[in-house]
DNA sequence: TTGTAAGCGTTATCAT
DNA sequence: ATGATAACGCTTACAA
């Protein structure tokens, strides 16, 4: 069954497509007679007439669709971040296309230009730890498509940002630590690339600073391959060995925490009381294992709220041909106390 | 600065819109001179010519977008089935249009006129447990837009469908806590109406007749809630106070599961000596908690990349006029055996 | 109040 | 080999 269009009720209503237009618009002030628009509307009710979008976004360069790419879904905090843009964004009229990098600038590159290939109205990212040029970033921006950078965000990009307070968060975190008397503490970090691991970190040496403890590289480890969990777990290993009288951990991640507590516990080290463990994130796991972990809650909800809000807000200045501020907004992360410190 | 269209280059290269067209096309043998062609393609490259996708969507009516409705994704088991499709999806040219129902079937409805409005090439669906009547399904079918449903289906509709063997799954779940000496074994279930729940419960009973273990109703509890975790732990305390003997829980989800092992580790329950623990789904989870839970591993990528598979391949059919089987693919689940049991 | 015609950017058909 | 024209379905000046 062919789907019906304006010219099928034109016919049948024995008026110009024009007027069919018109009747079946929402715009008030479209001189059209009562009548006819009832007449009209009640044909186009008949046929199950819904007007077919591409016509519409071929005539008004507008596709009410946003692009988002983020390194993974399979993550508990990119998960909730999308789970939120995708829910406001359609609360506003907006549908949401979906794309992954998993950490590849190559295939963010490419996803960027699928993006503008498909003409959507804006565009969210969380860049993958891997980018390092930004060529792509210019492109969409020279294109005047409205970007809006979140959580792992470019500085030197002149667009708006959304990001969370890592240093600050990651200070609070070891500066509980200390207040809880812990003098020895280690920090099992990320990679240096990624601009949250790098705020951790100097979170982390900033709190020991300040609190008069000296900053000993020996009990910093990097994890630069993908499995945080076992990189916890060996790190641990070789922490103790190297520093018997280590007395707390702070990590980058939820997960290198856990797989820090498994080997503490498998070596029966009472967890807070010999070692304590502070992780990052908030994973849904954390508050399920035992000792439940102690760790630092980003605004995952919050985020991509914010992200498609500005991003919505720019695509409608940019519509009417207004200009714009970008904007840069810095979220606070919150201390998630349990019983691993 | 406007984009460049084929009328700009046609201008530049002294040629007629149509003729650049086809030196632009990939189609071969369209008699275009070499000569044309790679003056043509040159302009085009110098003036960053990219085709408009809003035009030749509608002249094609094709939008190379399929649309995904899923409860959730901030669920383990659906971000990984996303996280395939996207991909899957990508490679072969398409993008993915993410929807959450978040559980409610009337968000699904309006999610279905969405995505028919956008007139995406094809749907996938992974029904919400409140959802009763289909008729929205139906008039995906009517449109006859090709639809595939994955993970929680519904047999009386009319396309391919991808799911999990669930119900046999949970017999050898059972089956094995049987055979590790396990008699009276209570199950903690799931709404009735996902057909998953259902499965599962099924399987529990059968496993348990055919191993002549009289089927007892008092040790079925049902979660209702949203909060898995906590019924689990609740459950467990009724459980006790009602059959202190028990000696075993096979649970719907891990996340029930995990809720049971906390309650029982609290009271220094043993596990799995007193009592052995078994859950479903495979969550990152399960294996970080101690004891490590045993449960069932569901092939989530695999559901993903089947179903998108599958879809891709109907609207192939679909483009060529060609009629096409549905079909229903049932995968296996298999155990992974941990410390609970 | 209603209708004609042009245009959005592309491609297919049919001349030339 | 190249090009004029129509068509995809809709909107919107501008006429009538």
């Amino acid at each position: 069954m062919k789907t019906t269009t304006l010219k099928d009720i034109a016919k049948e209503a024995g008026f110009s497509i024009t007027t069919v237009s018109k009747a079946l618009s929402q715009n008030e002030h479209l001189d059209v007679s009562k009548k006819t628009k009832e007449k009209v509307q009640h044909i186009a009710r008949k046929l199950h007439y819904t007007p077919n979008q591409l016509a519409i976004n071929l005539k008004n360069s507008r596709t009410y669709t946003i692009g988002v790419i983020l390194p993974t879904v399979v993550h508990c905090f990119f998960a909730r971040v999308l789970n939120r843009i995708i829910e406001k964004a359609e609360k506003n009229g907006y549908l949401v296309i979906a794309l992954q990098s998993n950490e590849k600038s190559s295939a963010e590159k490419k996803m960027v230009n699928l993006l503008l290939d498909k003409k959507v109205d804006g565009i969210l990212i969380s860049l993958s730890n891997e980018t390092k040029d930004f060529t792509h970033l210019k492109k969409i921006l020279s294109k005047k498509i409205p970007l809006v950078l979140f959580d792992k965000i470019e500085p030197s990009i002149d667009c708006s940002k959304v990001s969370v307070n890592d240093k600050q968060a990651a200070y609070e975190a070891v500066s509980f630590l200390i207040s809880k008397g812990h003098k020895k503490i280690a920090h099992f970090r990320g990679d240096l690339n990624p601009k949250v691991s790098k705020d951790r970190f100097e979170g982390y040496k900033k709190a020991l600073i300040d609190h008069g403890i000296l900053y000993d590289p020996s009990l910093i480890y990097v994890s630069n391959t993908n499995s945080d969990y076992e990189d916890g777990y060996s790190f641990t290993q070789k922490l103790l060995a190297e520093h018997p009288d280590v007395d707390a951990i702070f990590t980058v991640t939820d997960l290198i925490a856990i797989g820090a507590i498994n080997f503490l516990q498998k070596h029966s080290i009472k967890i807070p009381e010999d070692i304590a463990v502070f992780g990052f994130s908030n994973w849904t796991t954390s508050s399920m294992i035992c000792p439940a972990l102690s760790t630092v809650e980003q605004p995952s909800a919050m985020m991509g709220e914010v992200a498609v809000k500005i991003l919505l807000e720019e695509i409608r200045m940019q519509k009417e041909q207004k200009a714009y501020n970008i904007r840069e907004i810095i979220l606070p992360a919150k201390l998630i106390i349990r019983q691993s410190c």
